[in-house]
DNA sequence: CTGAAAGCGCTTACAG
DNA sequence: CTGAAAGCGCTTACAG
């Protein structure tokens, strides 16, 4: 590895003189200038970041940890989205992005305190516990897609849930609908309330009557989720005649359901996801949903740290809005 | 933050005991250990890895360059799969894991080696160039899921793209199928190569003769490229019985093209893909595919780089089984 | 404009 | 068993 000192001496300057023409910072002549340079770009010259790191007190490394209670939520189409796009993001502001998975978290939190990560952005659920490590060791923090309930300030991006939940049942009412099942996701997580929020609130203004006998909660968000839920709700009665399901993969299950049942989707009953995985455009019947933008929320969430690591002290909330994408599920 | 020095102070002793202590090297007295363990205990001290790193040359610290060529690959369930299990493998074994996306593979290569990692997985297709120039770093280098032709002793972990592609197609002939559609994926890639030998060597096996007019080049893998590539090998005369895809989201494509044609899946056209990602349990018909072990390829790719790093200097090649799946399209 | 010096937080011989 | 010292590769005042 070549060094300043390498450099020093080959240019025949001090490592003074080097450093501050390296850095672009204090003053030096042009002459000197040129000879460094020259020689840096001859010897393939890259300044090693771990001795700039201790000193600046900044390693230009951030931390992203994501969740894996439910599955494996890292191989989650959606997740991997936030990944691929925080790590663009990041890159493009000249930072780095080291993964964690939070089924180790006090290891994962070790790690992020003893190398020195400038920011963390959390992924999915985290207990508040987490956040108040991180905050009580002055590490800034952002929240994505899910939220808690923290004493503490903190930065977060979320999907507008609330209002894509509304879009999607006041399309349903609006094409008819009366009786329409959801299907809420983990009891703890904020999203899925603010969903059911949207999905009251529909009811309210479409002067519907809401029966609570068509809320359904699935503490495993997936396929077999949806499944199970969807034989809860097709034994009331009346049957509902559509059902929007928490997310994409629990609308597979109810249409997986409903069709093993000898029902047809739409024409029985229509269903609705959220999120807007890839698959929902591929299966078939293509699925009407709610489609939050992950790109986005990678890149806000990288965003929104970075203004944090320049200085902005104010705890930030960003809310990204969704869209209703209608398919063949409807 | 807390440091050596502090703890040094409050218990009494030199900067070097507590050294020697926390880190369990050279000498000391129990005496000694008690009182440090208790301060550092107290003060939930953890060591800068940077200063640490600064003296070992070692960051503990590994990077994950993702192919972007083709798709946002990090995206793709596939290579999700790979990150997850490489950080869950990489923590085990006290590394972190920093994720570099190659398009803008300069620009990663400079931060790998500023930010001085260990060592460094590159997942999918990469340039020679990339590879070379780590290696004249002295970077060690694991390949995965696709391997190229260099100079350079390189290990790299791959799937049994041959055996894969083998079974598939001799459990396509014994269940009496001569005329087999074959859909390669892009050319400068190694695996769909191997993949149409094991094509050719079930064919030659079952003593069937081999007609080209079936084997069909595909540069985009996706499902669009599936529907193109079935569009040509539907025009040939006869029909093909079954169709190979190079990988499942081509082999989804391939079942939507016949299924637009009238014809049904497998009664008129057998499909068989690659990869099992999660999608193919979940379509309609449930694809017949070659599964690859995506978790246990972020594994091997991680303890042969960690073997590496421990001193192993002869390149490994590891190839990992594959099985076939079968399912409804067959 | 330039160089010597101190220091970031740690590790590692080396004397005592 | 213990401490002083040197050093990893850089940055940053500070004299001159």
């Amino acid at each position: 590895m070549v060094t300043i000192k390498d450099i020093a001496r080959l240019s025949g300057v001090s490592k003074s003189t080097v450093a501050r023409i390296l850095s672009n910072s204090g003053s030096y002549s042009d002459v000197s200038k040129e000879k460094v340079l020259k020689i840096a770009q001859e010897l393939n010259y890259k300044p090693n970041s771990l001795a700039r790191a201790m000193i600046t007190k900044k390693t230009n490394n951030i931390g992203l940890v994501i969740h894996s209670r439910i599955y494996p939520v890292i191989s989650h189409p959606f997740f991997a989205s936030i990944v691929s796009s925080a790590v663009d993001a990041a890159t493009k502001q000249g930072y780095s992005v080291m993964v964690f998975n939070d089924k180790e978290i006090q290891n994962s939190l070790d790690n992020i305190r003893q190398k020195q990560m400038d920011g963390i952005i959390l992924a999915g659920y985290v207990d508040k516990s987490i956040v108040q490590e991180l905050k009580s060791n002055y590490i800034p923090v952002v929240l994505v897609n899910d939220l808690i309930d923290t004493t503490y300030e903190t930065s977060y991006v979320i999907n507008d849930d609330f209002g894509g939940s509304f879009q999607a049942i006041q399309y349903l009412i609006d094409s008819g609908h009366k009786t329409i099942g959801f299907i809420h996701g983990p009891k703890d997580s904020q999203s899925y309330h603010q969903r059911l929020s949207g999905y009251k609130e529909a009811f309210k203004q479409g002067k519907i009557e809401w029966d609570e006998r068509y809320v359904v909660y699935q503490e495993t968000p997936n396929i077999e989720g949806g499944i199970q839920a969807t034989k809860q709700l097709l034994a009331a009665d009346p049957l509902p005649t559509a059902i929007f399901a928490g997310n994409d993969m629990m609308a597979i299950g109810v249409i997986k359901e409903i069709k093993s049942r000898g029902l047809q989707v739409p024409y029985d009953i229509a269903v609705v996801g959220f999120d807007d995985i890839e698959f929902s455009s591929i299966y078939e019947p293509a699925l009407t949903t709610v489609r939050t933008d992950k790109k986005l929320m990678g890149e806000m969430a990288v965003q929104e740290l970075i203004r944090q690591l320049e200085g902005a002290d104010e705890a930030n909330t960003i809310t990204l809005p969704t869209e209703l994408i209608i398919r063949e599920s409807t």
